[in-house]
RNA sequence: GGGUGAUUAGCUCAGUUGGCUAGAGCGUCUCGUUUACACCGAGAAGGUCGGGGGUUCGAGCCCCUCAUCACCCACCA
C-alpha cells in the first residue's frame, strides 16, 4: 500500500514539479514558428486546413502574403497597397490562423524579476495555469509563456535607495554605468519569483521565458518606434508633463495618483490703471510665471476691463486680462491667473491665446527666473515669502480653506509638479481610433463584459502618450539630436539603434543621443507579439493569444496599450479574449497593505496547506473583475478536498488490490469488452467508448466496465453532468463554479453515496474509470494531488498532466433515476432516526417494509446506508413509526412509548407539509397561472400536490393511531 | 463633476436567459471511536435576498426610486 492515511503535500509537490519539468510536459506540442518544408512560403499546416488562401488572394500574387513588412506602408494608411493580401485587406483569421483549433496560448503578466510573488500573483497563476492545464488535457498545444519584468521605475526606486545608503547619488554616474549597476543588482536578486511560480504549479514553458530587457524585446520595440517615427506618430514636444521632483522623472497621466486634500485658496489683488482685479489661487508662488489673467467672456463684472494690462505683484511686469471659458464665474472671484508653464489648464489657455510659457520652478523643485530674493528657494519657502510680501504690500485680500485634489507620485507620494519639458510623445489619435473600432466590432471578448465599454470611453478621451522617462533602468530611446549647427539641411533628430554610443556620426554630421528611456508600458505593450515570436516574416501560429488574463487595475496601463500596439504592428488584435481579475482583499474585505499589516503571503499558505489547497481556495467565491475577500478558511476547505480525494483513491486502490486476484478469470471486465449496447435494465453491460488507442496514459486495464447496480448508473450520470458543467464553466471563465461542482461531485456524490454503496457491491473496473475521470477533471485546478495519486495508483501510467480529458460514461438512465429513490428513502430514514428521542437509534430499531420491490431488491444497500440492524418484510399488519415518504410504506420498529414521544414531531411535520401544500394549491387556484405558465410547470405542480396530499393523509393516519 | 460595481445565513460568497421548498464553504448545535478519510461520518438550526414602489400567472434576478459601501476617471483655479 503506497497511500499514507493522509495527503501530505510537502512530500510530493517539489518532486512532482521537477518530474514534469524534466519530462518537458509544459512545452507546446506544436512548433511555435511556422513550418515550411515544401518551401512555398506558406505554413504547411495551413495548406491542409485553409483552402481559402488562394481564393482570398485570387488575382494577386498568392504566395506573397507574408512579404509585407512595415516598409510597405502603415496599417493605418493603406491607400498605396493595392494587392489583396496586404495589412489592410487581409483577414488574418482566414489567412494564417493555421492552428487556432489546435493551439492554446497565454502569456503570464511578467512578475518583477527581482521581487517576490504576492497574493495577486497567486491568483494570476491559479487562473492562468488552470486554463492552460485544462486546454492541454483537451489536446491543445498549450503554451503558457512565462516572463520577468525589469519593472523600470519600481526597481529603479529600490536601487536608488540602495545607492543613497552607500552615500552616492545617481548624478555621479552616467546612464550606461547606472544601467550596468542595476543590471548586476537585479541579477543578484533574481530567481525567487521563478521558484515561487514553480511552487504554485505554474505549467509554463520555462525555456521560453522572456525578460523585458531581452534583445528580441528591444529589437521589436525599436522596430515599432522606427515605424511610428516614419509614420509621423512620434513627435517631440514641449509640453507639461507630470514630474516627480524626488525621482526626477516624468510620468504618464495614469501613473499619477489624485488625492483629496484640504488646501487654501488665496485672493490676490492685481492692480491696474484705475482699479484692481482679485484673482484666486492655491499656488501663489507661481505668480512669477503668470502671463495673463483670464475672466469668463460672459462675466458681466469684468467685461469692461478685458484687454487692460494689470501689474503683476512683486515684479515689474504687466500682463493682459483675457477672456477665456476656462474662468468659472462661480468659483472664487471669477478671475484666474494664467501660468502656462506650471498648470495643465493654463497650458491650454496659453495655447489658445498664444501666450508665453515662463518656467519659474526648476526640476529640482527650486525657483528660477524670479527676482533675486526668491531665486533658489524651494516652492514651499517661496510660497511663504510671497504671501508675506503680498501682505506687506496689502495685496493679499483674503484666504479660505478648501478641499481640492492634488496629484502625487504613486511611489513616493511627493506632489507631482506639472513641468514644462521636451519629451517624446505618441500621437494616439489613429491608434485609439483603431482600437475602438476593433472593440466595437467585438474582436475581443471581455470578462467581465462591462470593462469593454469602460475601455472604449478611456480611448475616447485618451491624450497623447508621453513615453520619455528620465530613469536609467530601461530601454534607451533610440533617438539622436544633431549637434552640428552648420548642417542646416539635416533634421534635428534622427532614429538610430546604436544607443550604446553617446555620439554618432551620420553623413558627416554629428549627433548626440537622447539620454531618456522608454516608459515601460511602451515595451510591455508588445508583450503578446514578442512572447509568441511573431515577426513580419513569420506570423506566429500562437498569435493572437487565446486569452489575456491580468488584473483589472492595469486595464488602461497595459491592456489598452497592448490592443493599440497589436493592431498597429500586426494588424490584428493581440488576444481574442480578456479575463480581468479583481483585487484579493483580506478576510474582512479590506485592501491588503503593509501598513495595515494584513498582507497574506501566498507562499506561507502553500507551505502550510499545499499548493493545490491554495489554488482551490483562492479560486473559490471569486468572479471576474470583482475585488473579493480571501481567507485561510477557503484554503482549508481546499486542503480538505485534497485529503478527501487522496483517501478516496486509497480506498479504491485497496478494493482493486483485493479484487485483482479473484477477478482475473472472466468477470465484469471481460464481459464489458464484448458488449457495447446499452439496455434498459439494471445490470446492463456497457463500455466507455474511450477505447482510442492514442490515449497513451489513460485507462490501461480499465478500458471497459459494466454497471451492475443502480448506484453505478447513477454515479456515471452525475459524473457526466459534472464534466459538462466544468467544461461550460471553464469556457465561460466561471472558475469558482467549476471548482464548486467538482467539490460537490467528488465529496457529496462520489464519496458519500457511490463509494458507500460500493462497500456492498464492488466494481473494480468502474471504480477505476470513475476515479480517473474525476482526477483528470480536477487536475487543472489541483495539479499536484491529482498527479501524486496518479503516480501512486497501480494501474495508471505516464503523467496525468498530459493525459486526455475524459469522455462521457455510458449508463442506464432509468436505473440511475431509480437510485434517487433509494437516496430519498435512506435520507428520510436517517432523519427520522435522529429525531427520535435517545441516542444510537440507528442501531436499535429495525426497518419494516410492506410490499415494496425497490426496498426488497436493495436490502443490503439500504441496511448499510442507514445502519439499521435489520430490514424485515411485513405481513400486512403495520407497526411502529411510519417513515414520512409518500410512495413507500416503511416503518421503524419502535416501541409504542417511543411513538408517543414522537407525537409532537409528527404534528410539526404535518403542519409543515400542510403549508407547502397550501402554497402549491394557491398557485393552482390562480387561473392565470394555469393558463399562462408553461404546461410542464403546471403538471409538475399538480404532481407535487398529489404527492404531498398522499403524504399528509398517511401521516395523519399515523397520528390517529397514536 | 462623471462612471462602474456591490448590498443574499454569524463570516466570505454563489445563484448564467425571471420558474419547484434561495445554495456552498467556514463557523454554530446534536449524535457517532463502522479498519478510506476526525483534514471524518449522519443530522439540525440559521435568510421577510439593503428600504420603498412597479411590471408579471410568477421577481434575489427586469424597471423606477431611495439609502449605504467600495473602486475608477476628471483640469475645478
Amino acid at each position: 500500500m503506497k497511500f499514507a492515511s493522509s495527503y501530505e503535500p510537502n512530500q510530493y509537490e517539489s518532486d512532482i514539479y521537477a518530474a514534469w519539468e524534466a519530462a518537458g510536459v509544459f512545452a507546446p506540442t506544436e512548433p511555435t514558428i511556422p513550418v515550411d518544408d515544401d518551401g512555398d512560403g506558406i505554413d504547411d499546416r495551413s495548406e491542409k486546413s485553409e483552402d481559402n488562401i488562394s481564393q482570398h488572394c485570387a488575382g494577386s500574387d498568392s504566395q506573397n502574403y507574408n512579404g509585407h513588412e512595415s516598409e510597405s506602408g502603415t496599417i493605418n494608411s493603406g491607400e498605396d497597397s493595392p494587392d489583396c493580401c496586404n495589412f489592410d485587406d487581409r483577414e488574418p483569421s482566414t489567412l494564417l490562423n493555421i492552428t487556432s483549433d489546435s493551439t492554446y496560448s497565454i502569456v503570464m503578466p511578467p512578475p518583477n524579476a527581482n521581487g517576490n510573488l504576492h497574493i495577486g500573483h497567486g491568483l494570476t497563476v491559479a487562473l492562468e495555469d488552470s486554463l492552460t492545464r485544462y486546454y492541454r488535457l483537451r489536446g491543445k498545444s498549450a503554451w503558457y509563456i512565462p516572463g520577468a519584468d525589469h519593472a523600470g521605475f519600481e526597481t529603479w526606486v529600490v536601487y536608488e535607495r540602495e545607492l543613497e545608503k552607500q552615500g552616492h547619488t545617481r548624478f555621479e554616474y552616467d546612464r550606461d554605468e547606472l544601467y550596468a549597476k542595476v543590471w548586476n543588482f537585479v541579477a543578484e536578486q533574481r530567481g525567487n519569483m521563478e521558484l515561487q511560480l514553480r511552487a504554485l504549479g505554474a505549467s509554463c514553458s520555462w525555456d521560453d521565458l522572456t525578460f523585458t530587457l531581452d534583445e528580441n524585446v528591444i529589437d521589436r520595440v525599436y522596430t515599432t518606434f522606427e515605424k511610428m517615427w516614419n509614420d509621423g506618430l512620434i513627435y517631440r514636444g514641449e509640453k507639461l508633463v507630470n514630474f516627480c521632483p524626488k525621482h526626477q522623472t516624468a510620468f504618464a497621466d495614469i501613473e499619477v495618483e489624485h488625492e483629496e486634500e484640504s488646501g487654501t485658496l488665496w485672493d490676490i489683488a492685481y492692480p491696474y490703471d484705475g482699479g484692481e482685479i482679485i484673482v484666486s489661487t492655491t499656488r501663489p508662488e507661481t505668480l512669477f510665471g503668470d502671463v495673463a489673467v483670464a475672466v469668463n467672456p460672459e462675466d458681466k463684472r469684468y467685461k469692461k476691463i478685458i484687454g487692460k494690462q494689470v501689474r503683476l505683484p512683486l515684479t515689474y511686469r504687466t500682463i493682459p486680462i483675457i477672456p477665456d471659458e476656462h474662468a468659472d464665474p462661480e468659483y472664487g472671484t471669477g478671475a484666474v491667473k494664467i501660468t502656462p508653464a506650471h498648470d495643465f489648464d493654463d497650458f491650454e489657455v496659453g495655447e489658445r491665446h498664444n501666450l508665453l510659457r515662463i518656467k519659474v520652478i526648476a526640476e529640482d523643485g527650486t525657483m528660477v527666473n524670479v527676482p533675486e530674493e526668491y531665486y533658489g528657494l524651494t516652492t514651499k519657502e517661496c510660497r511663504k515669502k510671497v504671501l508675506k510680501d503680498l501682505k506687506d504690500q496689502n495685496l493679499l485680500k483674503g484666504e479660505k480653506k478648501i478641499t481640492h485634489t492634488v496629484a502625487h507620485c504613486y511611489k513616493c507620494g511627493a506632489i507631482i509638479e506639472p513641468m514644462l519639458k521636451e519629451q517624446w510623445f505618441v500621437d494616439v489619435k489613429e491608434l485609439s481610433k483603431n482600437a475602438i473600432a476593433a472593440l466595437e466590432q467585438d474582436k475581443i471578448k471581455f470578462y467581465p463584459e462591462s470593462k469593454k465599454k469602460i475601455l472604449i470611453d478611456y480611448y475616447k478621451n485618451l491624450k497623447d502618450w508621453n513615453i520619455s522617462r528620465q530613469i536609467p533602468w530601461g530601454i534607451a530611446i533610440p533617438m539622436f539630436r544633431k549637434i552640428d549647427d552648420s548642417a542646416t539641411d539635416e533634421p534635428d533628430w534622427i532614429f538610430d539603434r546604436r544607443t550604446n554610443l553617446k555620439e554618432i556620426e551620420k553623413a558627416g554630421v554629428k549627433y548626440v543621443r537622447d539620454e531618456d528611456t522608454f516608459d515601460t508600458w511602451f515595451s510591455s505593450s508588445h508583450w503578446p507579439i514578442v512572447c509568441t515570436d511573431w515577426t513580419e516574416e513569420n506570423y506566429s501560429p500562437y498569435y493572437p493569444l487565446n486569452v489575456m488574463e491580468t488584473g483589472a487595475d492595469i486595464l488602461f496601463a497595459w491592456v489598452a496599450r497592448m490592443i493599440m500596439m497589436g493592431l498597429y504592428v500586426t494588424g490584428e488584435v493581440p488576444f481574442k479574449e480578456v479575463y480581468l481579475h479583481g483585487l484579493v482583499l483580506d478576510a474582512h474585505g479590506k485592501k491588503m497593505s503593509k501598513s495595515k499589516g494584513n498582507v497574506i503571503n501566498p507562499m506561507d499558505l502553500v507551505t502550510k496547506y499545499g499548493s493545490d489547497a491554495f489554488r482551490l481556495g483562492i479560486l473559490r467565491g471569486r468572479s471576474a473583475g470583482m475585488n473579493q475577500a480571501f481567507s485561510e478558511n477557503s484554503v482549508i476547505a481546499g486542503r480538505n478536498l485534497c485529503n478527501k480525494l487522496w483517501n478516496i483513491s486509497r480506498l479504491i486502490q485497496s478494493i482493486v488490490d483485493e479484487n485483482s486476484t479473484e477477478s482475473e478469470s472472466g468477470n465484469s471486465v471481460a464481459r464489458g469488452l464484448s458488449e457495447v449496447t446499452t439496455e434498459n435494465e439494471g445490470a446492463s453491460p456497457v463500455t466507455t467508448g474511450a477505447s482510442d488507442p492514442s490515449r497513451e496514459h489513460a485507462i490501461s486495464n480499465s478500458l471497459a466496465y459494466t454497471t451492475d447496480n443502480m448506484g453505478e448508473d447513477w454515479i456515471c450520470r452525475e459524473i457526466n453532468q459534472c464534466l459538462e458543467q466544468v467544461e461550460q464553466n471553464i469556457s465561460d471563465y466561471r472558475f469558482s463554479e467549476a471548482v464548486e461542482i467538482l467539490y460537490q461531485t467528488i465529496w457529496d456524490k462520489y464519496a458519500d453515496w457511490f463509494l458507500e454503496s460500493q462497500k456492498i457491491y464492488k466494481n473494480s473496473a468502474l471504480l477505476k474509470i470513475t476515479l480517473e475521470t474525476l482526477l483528470v477533471a480536477l487536475h487543472p485546478f489541483a495539479p499536484f494531488v491529482t498527479e501524486a495519486i496518479w503516480q501512486n495508483l497501480s494501474w495508471t501510467d505516464g503523467f496525468i498532466a498530459t493525459t486526455e480529458w475524459p469522455t462521457k460514461l455510458t449508463y442506464d438512465p432509468i436505473s440511475a433515476e431509480n437510485f434517487e429513490n433509494i437516496r430519498i428513502i435512506v435520507s428520510e430514514v436517517r432523519t427520522t432516526l435522529q429525531s427520535l428521542p435517545g441516542t444510537n437509534n440507528a442501531k436499535k430499531y429495525s426497518l419494516l417494509y410492506d410490499n415494496d420491490s425497490l426496498v426488497e431488491d436493495n436490502l443490503l444497500l439500504i441496511k448499510a446506508l442507514t445502519k439499521v440492524p435489520a430490514i424485515i418484510a411485513l405481513d400486512g399488519s403495520p407497526r411502529g413509526l411510519r417513515v414520512a415518504l409518500a410512495n413507500h410504506e416503511l416503518y421503524l420498529d419502535v416501541p409504542e412509548s417511543v411513538v408517543k414521544d414522537y407525537k409532537d414531531a409528527l404534528t410539526t411535520k404535518i403542519l409543515s407539509v400542510g403549508r407547502e401544500l397550501d402554497a402549491l394549491n394557491l398557485r393552482l387556484t390562480n387561473p392565470s397561472y394555469v393558463d399562462k405558465a408553461p404546461a410542464h410547470l403546471v403538471k409538475e405542480t399538480r404532481d407535487l400536490v398529489k404527492e404531498k396530499e398522499s403524504l399528509i393523509s398517511r401521516l395523519k393516519q399515523q397520528l390517529e393511531l397514536i
